[in-house]
DNA sequence: GACTAGGCGACAAGCAATGTCGCGTCAACT
DNA sequence: AGTTGACGCGACATTGCTTGTCGCCTAGTC
């Protein structure tokens, strides 16, 4: 295979999508770096107008270094090409996300949904219906998402995933009062839609909860990030800082009406989970489960469709 | 460009993953077809050689038509690369859906969480450490998710994608006996882990419910799936087949503690929502909200802390 | 106005890609 | 067992593309 060939499907994949580029000059860098000997500054030049006559690809010609981007709405190709099977799975992961997710959030992998449709709507006119064949039902309760403004995202996200500070306004529900902060961020915490960022607030050393949906306005700035040494998203999970208590294990014992109980005999509460049909044709089920919030509110939530025997 | 590079890049494409395989000839005439004139079958033949040595694409030799394939677990990589932003984004979702998905289904999307691993460890040392910097807690009580045969989902999936028919060898939870149906796949529901098909048996017109886990064995039939006229996966959703009665619309005034409704105030019930705060701190919530089990499920689920004013 | 960086046209040398042909192999059919 | 056909692959000459070099042009900068 041609050092040619590959070279330009190589420039392909360091390519950025619109709002970045990169110039003539920087790719001949990055070429050289990835191992392609000797190659002329011309060359790539040729290259990249080659490749915009066959791909999305254009070039900002105000000024000098040319500055070469994919075009924002470019459709996403993989290679291997996405196959039926998993363009499906794809869209059904979109189905479910779309509930899951805040909508700024999800954007991000739009292309990818499009290139599912794409792959499934060729497949033949029968398959253009599969949005009728396939359907997630959400768990729980429904709830509207909050509405996350799509620039203090990519500012927080950003600030989180290369250790900068971000400066954010920030207001609480029910005040009137923005307050800004500069936050070092430390984590991040997804639960029903809504996003958390575990953060510290200037020099501090003390870790704060900030909603991103709250957060008006962030702006990314360029100072590193405050260092907590021994900072831990999961023993600061573990503490108990969303509501969810230590975690003791616990060993449950309870009777469940069969209407209530017979999906624990398909998906179980624990590996070691144990199960007896009574003659009554209701179910006792003894399991080792951690001891949250989120199960007793499980357990409250069947009403008297469960008796809980003993929980130590 | 070359004509070369081009024809190259389309021949990636047109190869499928894995299980499936693409032969010299096929592959020949979807290029004629794809419009690329006059390509020798020799031409063919070298091209995949030299992209093979490329690529992680491999050819079965063992017989003669060679099968050639991307290799099982082959990183997709995706023009335009993937950003840092939608890469985190993906390992967002892939949090999330490791939740809700069965495994078997999700295994088809690994390759691309696999790029987005890639995509962050490149990004720089300090980037490496970004799955302790994201968490997705779980929405209730979590369960362990059923096994599902990976060959078993691959046909029902294609089954249904194509409308043929697939027999299938299905064994009910507390069951020893194993029964043979010959099915039509009309639709697939997911929830909570678990795969529901939406079917008919043979030549019958009554439509059942199977679970994707319980099917021990599947073959693809090469017979035209049996046809509902006026079937809709919506419409048979709403009919309650789910334990999800009618749907009734009704209006909801309830009030909470200020501890368990205060998540309301920023993730409504619905868009009509009104909320007051009393002045002890409760939350009087009144919202039009849809009458299903999952909503007495949630309501029961705060104990006493709630109090269910109305739901007419 | 000189200087610099980058883009681009032109050109000859060299290298790669292609079609053709022939041989070998394997499997299926007669 | 022989025949036939499909396929993969090595070899080779020819065609045509790719590349580095050089020089010119433009736009911004000191």
């Amino acid at each position: 295979m041609s050092e040619t060939a590959l070279r330009q499907m190589r420039m392909l994949q360091f390519i950025p999508r619109e709002p970045r580029k990169i110039s003539a000059p920087e790719m001949a860098s990055k070429l050289t770096a990835a191992g392609f000997d000797e190659v002329t500054l011309r060359t790539v030049q040729r290259d990249l107008n080659a490749l915009s006559k066959h791909f999305p690809i254009r070039s900002d010609e105000r000024e000098k270094p040319f500055g070469w981007f994919w075009m924002k709405d470019a459709p996403a190709f993989g290679l291997p090409a996405l196959d039926p099977q998993t363009a499906l799975t794809l869209k059904l992961a979109q189905n479910y996300l779309n509930l899951e997710l805040p909508t700024a959030t999800l954007d991000y992998l739009s292309p990818y949904f499009k290139a599912a449709d794409n792959v499934l709507s060729e497949m033949g006119g029968r398959l253009a219906k599969w949005p009728d064949k396939v359907r997630v039902l959400p768990k729980g309760q429904p709830l509207l998402p909050p509405r996350i403004d799509g620039d203090v995202q990519r500012v927080v996200y950003q600030a989180l995933m290369e250790n900068r500070r971000a400066e954010v306004v920030y207001r609480k529900p029910a005040e009137v009062m923005e307050q800004t902060f500069e936050i070092s961020p430390l984590g991040l915490v997804v639960r029903n839609q809504v996003v958390y960022i575990v953060c510290t607030i200037g020099e501090s050393k003390k870790t704060y909860l900030l909603v991103l949906h709250r957060i008006q306005k962030a702006q990314l700035l360029d100072k590193p990030a405050a260092v907590i040494k021994g900072f831990s998203l999961e023993k600061y999970i573990q503490q108990g800082e969303f509501g969810l208590p230590t975690g003791r294990k616990v060993r449950l014992e309870a009777v469940f009406t069969h209407l209530a109980g017979r999906h624990l005999l398909e998906t179980a509460l624990s590996g070691d989970q144990d199960t007896e049909i009574l003659p009554d044709g209701r179910i006792r089920i003894t399991a080792t489960v951690v001891e949250t919030e989120e199960l007793k509110m499980w357990l409250r939530s069947f009403g008297d469709g469960v008796e809980v025997i003993s929980l130590i």
